[in-house]
DNA sequence: TTCATTACTTGATTGAATCAAGGAATATTG
DNA sequence: CAATATTCCTTGATTCAATCAAGTAATGAA
């Protein structure tokens, strides 16, 4: 489990919530992973896959090494869940696509991670609307 | 840099939102950390001895193996943050102590890592008023 | 006093992440 | 077209986080 990302004394209570958020949502995240034997990079990586998509493109997209994603890859493929094709059109590049057991352990994983789907469950569809709005604006 | 932690294809706007909030608070937590050369981990146990704490108080408030926080302090203490002392009360136990060195990395710290401030900040106390009930209810 | 428990450390292992360097294919440009 | 640069990915090395099993030393309880 990773440690919580967060300070221990916050000047707001907005500011204090904000960060139970990030903690409890990280956790369930790996949880989630977890159940399924996987790391949470690997559940990342497996979630990327609804397209099949060249490495380049994945360490672009998740803003990391692309040593790293042949890492992941390279483990998600031995678990028979990613398969690392050629691309036809260009003879360097290798086309990552998931299993159909891949898609499985994906679905099951996604049907885990429950957390964000229960939180704003919690909320009425109006209430959905203003937090949307407000995380927005603090986003932004 | 961790992957980011969530599914790309969500139900809802708000556990998209709920999402985009948690990836840039690791990766600004992250950055912030990274200026002082601190990994996240350090960063974080760092930033609870505000007052001097045993390894297994700590261990146990961060949700990991005592083991794990063994290592992170023999670092932070190699970097000369943190000091750990013998507990007069009890000879088995240390109690680990920032140093003033320490003191002052993790109150460089603390201002460096703006992002709840500022995100916080982007909104009216009466929107962080909400935000807060909101969060809270989502989080019940 | 014996025995269990607690507090922490050590050693081993796995995996994420980053960097430097390199091979192979493609793209550029002179 | 040939030479060069660039891109795509891999490999190897390193650092650190995290977990587990095992061990030491001190404390507490029977």
């Amino acid at each position: 489990m990773a440690l919580p990302n967060g300070p221990v004394t916050t000047s707001s209570e907005a500011e204090a919530v904000l960060f139970d958020l990030v903690d409890v949502y990280e956790r369930a995240y790996e949880a989630a992973a977890a159940e399924l034997s996987l790391s949470p990079a690997q559940a990342c990586v497996l979630g990327r896959l609804d397209e099949r998509r060249g490495m380049g493109a994945l360490a672009e997209e998740l803003g990391c090494d692309a040593s790293n994603i042949t890492q992941i890859v390279a483990r998600l493929e031995a678990l028979g869940l990613v398969t690392r094709e050629p691309n036809p059109r260009d003879r360097r590049a290798r086309l990552v696509a998931r299993t159909p057991r891949g898609d499985e352990i994906n679905h099951r994983f996604t049907t885990a991670f429950t957390f964000a789907r229960t939180a704003v469950g919690r909320l009425s569809p109006d209430e959905q609307d203003q937090l949307t709005a407000l995380l927005r604006k603090a986003l932004s």
